[in-house]
RNA sequence: GGAGGGGUGGCCGAGCGGUCAAUGGCAGCAGACUGUAAAUCUGCCGACGAAAGUCUACGUAAGUUCAAAUCUUACCCCCUCCA
């Protein structure tokens, strides 16, 4: 297995590492920062856009295009690169996060406590999660081994072992039940995975045991004991950020290191400069993507207002009159040709534009900021390069 | 000239005797967002006040009533139809 892929650790120190991962479709350098185009599209940004920005690999999700339009339709139409114009590394996640998110809504309301109406997660047993389909209504059953298929179908270089993410609110025995679950599935991930494998894909497992240190070091020692090329940590990190370096921490500390380590759905700056320090080689986060569709850009510390916030929201009035660009030392085509006023602007108008515009800002932000992560790690400036960008 | 309809907070637009500082929507001002059911969601939004509350408000003026955005009368504007 895994013929293809190759991950080569390229530098090492004090725990954090530079890397690269090699797949059929080209190679990732890491650390890197895997942006999330759920729906086979990066929302508002075309593959090429990515390519200018400096977009290393996207990633898919398997739920999502497993009710629309069906992995199937997908694979007639060539596979998920071709389908959806993108010819680089890709990731697709198992439909594991949905069982969560469509049970509870988002992270923020599950772990504030503020429950979503309707739930579209009917049931979960062994075999599987059962959802109603937002698309058509049909009930859908979603089990470790129809996540493989449709994966395979779909055929990203990347795919990841169906899982449950367990909410935060979950008492530790259910945490620990739905862990020893999640690793039976991850078993029969595995197993479903090997059966069809042709050499074009790689699979994740993915650590669970919420913000227990024992469950977590159970969890990563299954993963590690189980062949699969990376590893993932999932499931819920905890309520506060202190809190999620440590679950992080605890997750590491039974890995097996000579693997690639995908920490899953955190991206924001801080964060990630935490999960370096850990040894994290790769985030993913809808983060970036989403606030820019809300007004947010993301700007280096200097450059921020006095919210202390990552990134200004321009939808602020007091953007109006601002002629500076988003950042005047960034590289992407919106800062150089459109001003902070002039997005403001769009915004108010109610103009894709400006959430296209900020998107590609926010992409170019985050793959500089990897950039500059990796070059600085070989000259030992990586917490003074925190500063900048923290 | 005749007949009818209408004038409500920045705009649109409900309400048609008390529970109305007045439903909604838009605009405005903030906030949230971390393996995306998200170009979404939440809050504020007459003035003063931390709040209780006080004041000023439904074209203008006068009236009926314990009580009027709501009823009556006059006036001023707007729209439609007829001459």
């Amino acid at each position: 297995m895994y013929d293809n892929f190759k991950f080569s650790i390229t530098f090492l120190r004090n725990g954090y590492r530079r890397g690269i991962i090699a797949t059929p479709h080209g190679i990732i350098e890491t650390p890197a920062f895997i942006f999330c185009g759920t729906k086979a599209s990066v929302k508002g940004i075309s593959p090429w856009q990515l390519a200018e920005t400096g977009t290393s690999i996207i990633l898919s999700n398997t739920y999502h295009l497993f009710a629309h339009p069906g992995s199937e339709h997908i694979k007639n139409r060539g596979g998920l690169h071709k389908f959806m114009g993108w010819n680089g590394p890709m990731l697709t996640d198992s439909g594991g996060f949905q069982i969560f998110s469509l049970g509870h809504g988002s992270v923020a309301d599950e772990i504030k406590g503020r429950r979503c109406g309707s739930s579209t997660l009917l049931s979960i047993d062994e075999d599987g999660a059962v959802f109603k389909s937002y698309w058509d209504g049909g009930k859908q059953l979603l089990t470790p081994e129809k996540s493989m298929q449709a994966q395979r179908d779909l055929g990203a270089d990347l795919v990841v072992a169906f899982d449950e993410c367990t909410p935060f609110h979950s008492d530790k025995k259910y945490t620990e039940q739905s862990m020893e679950r999640s690793h039976r599935w991850e078993k029969r991930s595995l197993e479903e995975f090997a059966r069809c494998d042709d050499g074009t894909q790689a699979i994740y497992g993915i650590v669970q045991g919420g913000v227990h240190a024992d469950l977590r070091k159970r969890s990563a020692e299954f993963v590690s004991e189980h062949p699969f090329f990376a590893t993932a940590i999932g499931g819920t990190l905890g309520s506060n950020k202190t809190q999620m370096m440590e679950v992080v921490e605890m997750a590491m500390n039974g890995l097996d290191k000579s693997r690639p380590i995908h920490l899953l759905g955190i991206g924001g700056i801080c964060d990630i400069f935490q999960g370096i320090a850990l040894g994290i080689d790769t985030f993913d986060c809808v983060h970036p993507t989403r606030i820019a569709r809300h007004g947010g850009a993301l700007v280096k510390a200097k450059y921020r207002d006095s919210s202390q916030r990552e990134h200004i929201n321009l939808k602020r009035s007091q953007y109006k009159n601002d002629d500076s660009p988003l950042e005047p030392d960034c590289d992407c085509p919106s800062c150089k040709i459109f001003s902070r006023a002039y997005l403001h602007y769009l915004l108010k108008a109610n103009e894709l534009l400006a959430l296209q515009a900020i998107a590609v800002h926010n992409i170019r932000f985050m793959n500089r900021l990897m950039e500059h992560i990796r070059s600085s790690m070989e000259n030992g400036t990586l917490n003074e390069i925190k500063e900048i960008w923290c």
